[in-house]
DNA sequence: TTGTATGCGTTATCAC
DNA sequence: GTGATAACGCATACAA
């Protein structure tokens, strides 16, 4: 019957304009709320709209009007914290201005371009990691990458990062260090590069000559892996500078592990102040992002651009804050951590 | 002109036809792979394809096809690693099926209901997290909730709890702890309320009575909260179930700060096992899910019931794992923590 | 092998 | 105030 096949399928314009015993213009007409509709058929479509429980059909709407009401966000992962945040950051915003949000982790996909050119199908605009920049297509569609670099009509925005790396090294340099090292892969992300770059500038400060990043992915294996070559005297240093926290909270744990003091024999500082670092002792020195400000950020500007705002040449970069506890070698103060 | 707007508004599947000197409906069939176009008609619609960069846009396919190829995921929030896991299984199985995912974050929405009505719009089937599950009207799609109960016509997954709990709790009474007391919201989550079955059941085992909840949320400073009332002797205990990690944890440090020894004077157990309670001192014995595999296993539920398959009326659940390390009273092992 | 024509469910522009 | 009806961009049954 009817009745079931509606159940089933998903009541549409139609049957409630039967329903409501009116034409399908009127119904749209008191579905966009226009107030050039009477009283009483305004009732009649409304009560017919709840008798099948109708629905808009999404993709209906979408090809009608020429705009899907959806950002997209491509995200290379979802480990720890950070990516979270933004994610947190972007929906939240997004929501605001009444978009849905489609999202894609780029890690997972073997054909990454595919996926960005798939997602670029269902959206009005794309937001895209730093790392994941590579796969934006000539969609023609709005993008904005996060915390990687802006390029012929699209915008950028980021969290600083060499500043808060500069003011970091030479807080090690302060506390007497000699031999620091950066320890992270500043090919894979832009966003270590910068933080290098404050390395770099620290040292360069002081007449010093900057050592060469001891390359390391982001996940706890590799902080391991470094902390093992350090233990084996495969290099020196006597304090580092961690691309991240995960990296720099794996690192401490297993030279602590080694019979390392931490910060005694070696101070470590990470980046991103994730939740372990408040908890474990010495409690870790590191930089705070705002994060979610950044998701929101870029959920922001692709509104912008999506109601038809040129894309800004110069990218944003927000203020970032350098959190110390006493990884550096500070005095400890514990309690809040 | 014709190219600066197909340029800013997008090639149609009719631009491309005009270019390749074809109809759309063979366009449309080397799109689709259909095997029966010739060689060359192949080439041409393929180059103008590539010229025009086109890309076919997902609401009119949707609108042609009638289905979205996209499932929805609603979760309350993202804090913590639990939902973030849950995401990335759900998306990354969804990819694997060919489908794209939309997201919508529950907690930061004033109207949560007309946020999974609008979802309900643009995909084929909806996964909701337990505590979600109201706001599911019947939009006749397919729906599956996670980590709650089944309805009707309503499937539900699940990890396993009460036997787990049990397990934890019986592990307390094994170190000689007599006081025990449950730490969580059991009415927020069905999830929590069978974690306080297994701790009920683990008492009556021993023919003890249990005491009622401490209640608590999830985050951190609630955590803070339950340990100054127990600090203040508000309640007394010598063993704390908690019904997360980050609950534990809060608990543990503001316990320690407080000058309570964790574990001698109090054992603490969480759950989840979360990145900090592998890193804190001393290491929290918790209860491992298969986050991923649930959220994996919500995306193929989906599929199956979108592909035409009936609600299966029991939920399946994932089996857990308790993970023991010192907070409960066990000698520390420390490097692997 | 390829083209024509129709339907998918809305929105919006006309008339009435 | 309300009702036809033309897009919107694609897939597909039916012809050729």
């Amino acid at each position: 019957m009817a009745v079931t096949d509606d159940a089933r399928r998903g009541a549409t314009i139609y049957s409630v304009a039967d329903q409501a015993g009116v034409s399908i213009a009127t119904v749209s007409r008191v579905l966009q709320g226009s107030s050039l509709v009477s009283e009483r058929t305004t009732r009649k479509v409304l009560d017919a709209v709840a008798a099948l429980d109708y629905l808009p059909s999404g993709a209906a709407r979408s090809l009608a009007v020429r705009h899907h009401d959806t950002y997209g966000l491509v995200l290379p992962e979802l480990s720890g914290p950070y990516y979270a945040e933004l994610l947190v950051g972007f929906e939240t915003r997004a929501a605001e201005l009444d978009q849905s949000v489609m999202l894609v982790l780029a890690d997972t996909k073997e054909d990454r371009d595919l996926a960005v050119r798939t997602l670029a199908t269902r959206v009005d605009g794309i937001a895209l990691f730093g790392s994941e920049a590579a796969h934006v297509g000539a969609s023609g569609k709005p993008v904005v990458v996060i915390a990687g670099h802006a390029r012929a009509g699209i915008e950028a925005i980021a969290a600083e990062n060499v500043e808060g790396a500069r003011l970091l090294t030479e807080h090690l340099f302060e506390h007497g260090r000699t031999n620091l090292r950066f320890v992270g892969d500043t090919d894979a992300a832009a966003d270590l590069l910068e933080r290098y770059e404050g390395f770099v500038a620290a040292h360069e400060q002081r007449g010093l000559t900057p050592a060469d990043p001891v390359r390391a992915e982001f996940r706890e294996r590799d902080g391991t892996a470094v902390a093992e070559r350090l233990l084996a005297g495969d290099f020196t240093a006597d304090a580092l500078v961690c691309g991240n926290d995960e990296l720099a909270l794996a690192v401490m744990a297993r030279l602590t592990d080694g019979g390392v003091a931490v910060p005694g024999d070696m101070a470590i500082v990470g980046w991103d102040d994730v939740m372990t670092s408040r908890y474990v002792r010495p409690g870790l020195t590191t930089v705070r992002q705002p994060v979610q400000e950044l998701g929101a950020l870029a959920a922001d500007r692709l509104h912008d651009l999506v109601s038809g705002a040129a894309p800004s040449a110069e990218r944003r970069v927000l203020a970032t804050q350098v959190v110390i506890r006493s990884s550096c070698g500070c005095p400890p103060v514990h309690a809040a951590g």
